[in-house]
DNA sequence: TTCGCTCTAGAGCGAACGTTCTAGCATCGT
DNA sequence: ACGATGCTAGAACGTTCGCTCTAGAGCGAA
């Protein structure tokens, strides 16, 4: 694993757990076993490069979670509902804190750093891009397709926040039995090629 | 006005903005207009302090809003959807950063400050247990309403982060019809006292 | 007036921050 | 063999951090 990318794992990890506030480039440096000065010579841009290259990397690797999630199921609606269930578990066998690094950030630092908040937008409209893509695909007509999207997405970045704080999974599942009873009334039309 | 109220009121809203780490207590200070020394005179125990007595206070002031805003819907789920329109209209009004501080600041330091985790853990548990005694009072059995209410919120926090990066209304508008037309479908008895 | 107390006011503390700088090591093509 | 280059390594810079400390303003009680 090069270096570059021992530094963007390092930071994206830290970033879920802590914030971007809150970590500091020395503690990064020895998360990623790199020294000090090594950060600054591969992100000439400093912390907030870091940071934008983590979320936009991580940010790719959740895209795809989802649509793996639900692939195994025919049926939406319960895939939907098993995703839920599953993010619960992986949560709670992380010890509360296996959350989105880019909702984390984007709650945190949206007003205070145009640049940061801007690639989580750009991180996000790829999300909603791929997954009405990946629902278009499914059956679900254009408007429906965005409109699960935008609300799954809400939904269990919440749930991720509600869960960590609560340390239980009942958001998660709940949000993951509404979102999926609400799909199951949709009108599916013909798998789009 | 007192000055303990200016101080956590100016917390409260420099939390929601830019989060607890990148909050300093000179700049909280300045915020609630009153000098630096002040601020460890009314609490004790710091900058942590600070925060917890702000996060109890406005949370407080949330958990009464969704009972508010449902009041004069008697239809339950037209209610929830007029709801998260409202929180729409009024995010897109104050520049895309009026989310809750609690969401905000439980994402950002939940691993890192326990006892801030706590405070956000009973408050939300607050919220939880509010909410169902409303929605139990508008004629939902005891299970539903507490997975409603669980439902609501995590779509709630998390539409505010994905909107508030994307500076859009479209995740509130989605994550709103979504739970309205979910909570639609939910049996309605005669409401309790 | 004078004491006692609360709170204001801000200077000052050591530590940690993001960043820059210089020195040294390794691996090239020539 | 050799300078050039890419990267490591960490010391050092000025700033800002959370917090403590001291001095005094304001005010009711005696």
């Amino acid at each position: 694993m090069g270096t570059v990318e021992r530094i963007t794992t390092a930071m994206a990890e830290l970033m879920r757990r802590q914030g971007y506030a809150a970590t500091g480039i020395a503690e990064l440096a020895r998360a990623a076993g790199v020294p000090n000065g090594s950060v600054y010579h591969h992100f000439r841009g400093g912390k907030r490069d870091v940071a934008a290259r983590a979320l936009r990397e991580s940010g790719a690797a959740y895209g795809q979670l989802l649509p793996t999630l639900l692939e195994p199921y025919d049926d939406l609606a319960t895939g939907i509902e098993a995703a839920f269930a599953e993010a619960g578990r992986t949560m709670a066998e992380s010890g509360w804190m296996a959350m989105c690094p880019v909702a984390t950030v984007t709650a945190e630092i949206a007003d205070v750093e145009p640049e940061l908040r801007a690639v989580g937008a750009d991180v996000m409209t790829g999300w909603v891009e791929g997954g009405a893509a990946f629902l278009r695909g499914r059956g679900l007509g254009d408007d429906d397709a965005r409109e699960v999207v935008h609300a799954v997405l809400a939904a269990l970045e919440g749930a991720f926040v509600v869960a960590r704080g609560l340390r239980s999974r009942e958001p998660l599942d709940a949000a993951g039995r509404a979102l999926g009873a609400w799909v199951a009334t949709l009108p599916v039309g013909v798998p789009a090629p």
